[in-house]
DNA sequence: TAAAATTTTTAGATTTACCTAAAAAATTAA
DNA sequence: TTAATTTTTTAGGTAAATCTAAAAATTTTA
């Protein structure tokens, strides 16, 4: 058993690790909000119990079975998230933090409930994929909204940047999660998207249209 | 803020003050299952910041702001478990350590909605009362089973004692909360009591009776 | 490829919440 | 009302997770 800061680490290391094979100890302890001194002890405890793999001055990866954990507080924190969302009406970018703290309830039975209770969702509110109880993630076929031709078509179905102004930002243009969009026009000049959504012509920029995640459904 | 330890604390001298003005070290030692001297060391930081009245060898008391911290504690507590038995079917007896993990999650606006998503519940699973956001205790007129007189009859209420093996027991024998009993006869031997509920005829020594909590709705 | 810059680690402290052992105060019993 | 017992506190220490400052390794730049 992990304890709550262990969590955090093997979380933070995870998701790091989705970008480069090994993680450097200055990213770790940017993401932890504390000093890379506290990240190279943390990361030899962590070693010490086989968590990760680590060599002095080359970065760390998690082992087996340190990457099974990280993925148990990943399902934890995105069923939470679906909890907050869907039955406590919290808003996409309002969740993150209280998961944060939800993800670290340890009881076995809890988290099988809830994801009962939720209808065993396979996404997180911000579209992220949810393990199953054995850590396997449903595949998804995304495609970055950046990435459609005019004419093409979709529906959103996740996003692949998660901080607030962002989230707000797409709830006041009203692209949510499940929205069908069209693609009508792309800009030569800034590469900004004409899109169609809900009957409503929207000008989304290069930069937001990088971080909207479609899933095809129309002829591409 | 308090830290989770302090919490737990402030929880543990709330619950013990309710027997006796004034707690005792060692009282809190056995609680939270610590020895006497960490208690002591814990108390004079409690003391520090106002949240508890202390005077050496005299024992603590809560302020009125360490008493309004721990009644926040009490209402999650009480909260969450609703939570976990109306929402996610647990048994009443197998909740108390999952909400002992969840009452400490930091979040304001969390709780105002879990308890508007419950449906405002004035009562736990064990029928505690759960005070609203002010702190504030719904009264409530609770009789103990054992001081009905044969003939009596109410509905069952709450519990005076919450270990697993009593709450158990009690659902063996069909008696939940919200159940109509009659006391159709006190043996005057062993103090047992013979009661109607549900058309049956169940009976049930003095010791278990002494820990049944009945609304008087019949005649009394 | 040597110097400069960056990254990472070590060494030694600090804080929180514990602990044990022994001393002090309060309570109970003879 | 002493003596014995119990309760509580003090003193000094430990483990976890942090920190700062300085040293060591690696990477980048010139």
């Amino acid at each position: 058993m992990q304890s709550f800061t262990e969590e955090n680490y093997l979380k933070v290391i995870y998701h790091l690790a989705e970008k480069t094979e090994t993680v450097q100890t200055n990213a770790i302890a940017e993401q932890i909000q504390t000093k890379p001194a506290s990240v190279t002890d943390m990361i030899k405890k962590l070693a010490d119990k086989g968590l990760v793999d680590y060599v002095k001055y080359q970065g760390v990866s998690l082992t087996e079975k340190g990457k099974s954990a990280a993925i148990d507080i990943v399902r934890k924190h995105r069923l939470w998230e679906v909890f907050l969302v869907d039955k406590l009406n919290f808003k996409w970018d309002e969740v993150h933090d209280v998961a944060e703290e939800l993800e670290h309830i340890k009881s076995i039975d809890l988290i099988e409930r809830l994801d009962e209770f939720l209808g065993f969702p396979k996404a997180d509110p911000h579209g992220d994929p949810i393990p199953d109880k054995h850590g396997r993630f449903a595949k998804t076929q995304f495609i970055k909204l950046i990435d459609l031709k005019v004419g093409d078509s979709g529906t959103i179905t996740g996003v692949s940047q998660h901080s607030s102004a962002f989230l707000k930002h797409l709830e006041k243009l009203g692209l949510t999660l499940g929205k069908q969009i069209h693609i009508n026009d792309v800009t030569d000049f800034d590469g900004s998207v004409e899109i169609l959504s809900s009957e409503k012509q929207i000008n989304i920029s290069r930069e937001v249209a990088k971080h909207i995640l479609i899933s095809s459904n129309g002829k591409i």
